[in-house]
DNA sequence: GGACACATGTAACGGGTTACATGATTTC
DNA sequence: GAAATCATGTAACCCGTTACATGTGTCC
């Protein structure tokens, strides 16, 4: 028995009530599609996995003459999915993939109108980001969210998201303004506001350990 | 010849200046490595397939009796690279996946305790990338980095990759500050801070569109 | 003489993606 | 009666990972 992190996060989404992965397949889609993102393919996969270990089961319906398949989570599935929720397998730490910041490293080799344009590509992507936060918080702000009950940790998840947003938007949007400074000025002055950079970050007053 | 990201990385690494893939491994590992992350066996595996379409060049070079690969970019690379920094092969936006999340997002299945208890290992698993910023960002306030000509476009990586460290680092000790209040609120005040994470994100003013 | 850095891989595996296929049901 | 949605997959592929293998050079 060899569960993947897609197991548990299946495993862990038919705990919550029984789905068809079709409905659970767009539930993940406009829930954990930001931080763990998977194809439709492998969600109609997974769950067979999980019944022929026994942690969940099948039931065949009928809706007139199209059978659909709801899974549900067993006792044996309940048992395990405890027992990673408890750890002790160690979550790797938050795994970035950001093509955009490898063009804007790689950008002195190109010409720096190129520059701008990824950065601006960067904050056109983010859009979806936000209108997805916007329907999620709407959702709880007036209370008809479906898991309106996990209000207080789903408030941490959109606390995340929107945070990385703002951040990733915010810092497109300061470096595209740099870059289009960087004709009008002399080197000195872009060399002074790149060092304040990396003198200003990190806050020392942040520094543990 | 069917390039990937990956492909464009070592090669844009390889117009910096020839590298030996071991020295490469290494430069990735300390510059790209927290957003785009690769496996050695593949940073050895890609200069081949890009020798064999002509993009790089491989001459073998002898330390003693050791035998050494210097690796560099020919003008079709060059030229193949032009054409993906230029676009239009469109950046995917920032790609994130984060177990930890997942885990806060199911917390409400298992035990209060638990769920502190990731929060403080997302902050344990940020040290390395606090450190890594403090090497990186050293070399560029002393002078001494490897392409302290690029300076102005590493900063911006740099702010990137910093911004986010203490995003997430504040994110998960104000999460875990929530969490460790809970036994001691009542159900209304936890609501309370909950929507006021909804109402405050995204600041209204920022909405553009 | 031993440990560690240098230097380069191979083999096996697999999780995940893309693209496509199929048919029923509801909605306009 | 067409279009969109419901519902469920299959096939092929491949990028990337893990784990291992091998030998030289250098430092103490």
């Amino acid at each position: 028995m060899n569960l993947t992190t897609t197991s548990y996060a299946i495993l862990g989404h038919l705990a919550l009530q029984p789905w068809t992965m079709y409905d659970l397949a767009q539930q993940m889609r406009s829930n954990v599609h930001f931080f763990f993102s998977r194809a439709e393919s492998q969600v109609y996969a997974e769950p067979k996995r999980l019944v022929g270990y026994g942690l969940a089961s099948a039931s065949r319906q009928m809706t007139g003459k199209r059978a659909r398949t709801l899974y549900a989570i067993t006792d044996a599935g309940r048992r395990e999915l405890d027992r990673w929720l408890a750890g002790p397998d160690a979550a790797k730490g938050p795994d970035l993939e950001f093509e955009a910041l490898l063009r804007v490293f790689l950008s002195p080799l190109g010409r720096p109108e190129h520059l701008v344009a990824t950065l601006e590509q960067v904050r056109d992507n983010l859009s979806e980001m936000f209108e997805a936060a916007d329907r999620v918080g709407g959702a709880y702000r007036e209370g008809t969210a479906a898991f309106q009950h996990h209000v207080l940790t789903r408030s941490m998840v959109y606390d995340f998201l929107v945070s990385f947003a703002e951040l990733a938007d915010d810092w497109a949007a300061r470096s595209a303004a740099r870059a289009r400074r960087w004709p009008d000025q002399s080197e000195a002055e872009r060399l002074a506001e790149a060092m304040r950079i990396f003198s200003e970050k990190p806050d020392p007053a942040r520094r543990r350990d």
